[in-house]
DNA sequence: TTTTGTAAACAACAAGCGTTGACTATTAAA
DNA sequence: TTTAATAGTCAACGCTTGTTGTTTACAAAA
């Protein structure tokens, strides 16, 4: 396994091409047949690139999938500029948006019970959103127990968020998140009492 | 693939036997070796059942391990009467303890990041704990979204659970359950606020 | 330019997977 | 007891996986 810089210093020109060859061919393969059904030998033949390449590289396709939801997710809530800002209602509802939509735009690479590409985008959503929530719990200056609350409260926004995204005549993303909003909140201890509609 | 009859009611005697033997071998090799390392093979050979048969049975070695999860999750949900009785705080704790207790004795079997495996026990126990929730809730003649409630309650406390038991010197599963106890209420809606040590 | 490290190509490997078709054994009903 | 249905066995298949050893191509330093 070559070098793995996650962030991509001084970087042999050969190993970003070749990179950056496997992501494109990767993304391109999950629009046409989804993820079961992309093989590593689909991606390499795609890319252009020797398939005892591609284990120099990620682990297997899973690795690679990480990878590649990481990014996506980490540019999506850049575009919004969650992750510099402090806790707020709105930036929090703005928060719900995008985890409701990046959820729903995944699972249309996935045909019914993919059930191992869900999981791996779920791990790595969810994550990121928890570390975000600390992040903010703790610049509020939160007297309580800021990760337990940052856990619980990120695993109910993904299950629900996940829950709409399956859900086939689903209202939008902005009304879904202003009806899940004080739920979310009771988690964070940011709202005396929510009340569910 | 055959008849697969949730209920065991009136099964073919071979058909019984070989399912019993298949289910034994793989919790026998699950403690041994692990999830990953155990093939269809090794089930079949210590099963004394050929290899075709096994897929018959099921789709595959994940299928399995399926059944087995919320086979043996519901079964310790009946040990403690959890199914069949209402909402009350206590049964709520004890639903917390059961939860912790089952999350921490199946990290046993899956070695550092065995991510199917957990993967697949998170979605069987999540699947059982939201339907339980809902059942008390609708029983308690809730006013609101019960669905919605359960759901953000369920994963809640399920990634509070896994997070305990990954935490390598965690306290007593009684004592954790007391801790996140009003944490799970609120998102229940069954006390006015929650307050976290 | 020459040298040196290292990425990528290539070919071959053992292993596991999931499936198939022909044959045998068991079950439950006529 | 005979018979029809079906579960199980067996051997083989094509395919994907992950790995290895060798050779070639290239990038950055001397």
């Amino acid at each position: 396994m070559l070098a793995t810089t996650l962030v991509e210093e001084k970087l042999d020109p050969r190993v970003k091409r070749t990179r950056t060859l496997i992501q494109q061919a990767f993304t391109a393969l999950l629009a046409e047949k989804g993820f079961a059904a992309t093989t590593v030998q689909d991606i390499t033949e795609r890319a252009e690139v020797n398939r005892a390449t591609f284990y120099a590289h990620f682990p297997d396709k899973f690795a690679l999938l990480e990878a590649s939801i990481r990014q996506s997710f980490r540019q999506e809530m850049e575009k919004r500029t969650l992750s510099a800002c402090h806790y707020t209602e709105e930036n929090l509802r703005a928060l719900i948006v995008t985890v409701c939509e990046f959820v729903a735009q995944s699972n249309q690479h996935c045909t019914s019970t993919e059930n191992q590409f869900e999981a791996l985008v779920e791990t790595q959503v969810k994550q990121q959103i928890q570390e975000l929530l600390e992040l903010w719990l703790e610049k509020a200056g939160a007297q309580f127990d800021t990760k337990t609350a940052a856990i619980a409260a990120s695993w109910a926004l993904y299950g629900l968020a996940w829950q709409w995204s399956h859900d086939k005549n689903h209202a939008a993303a902005e009304d879904y998140a202003g009806k899940i909003l004080p739920l979310i909140e009771s988690n964070l201890q940011m709202n005396p009492m929510p009340v569910l509609a």
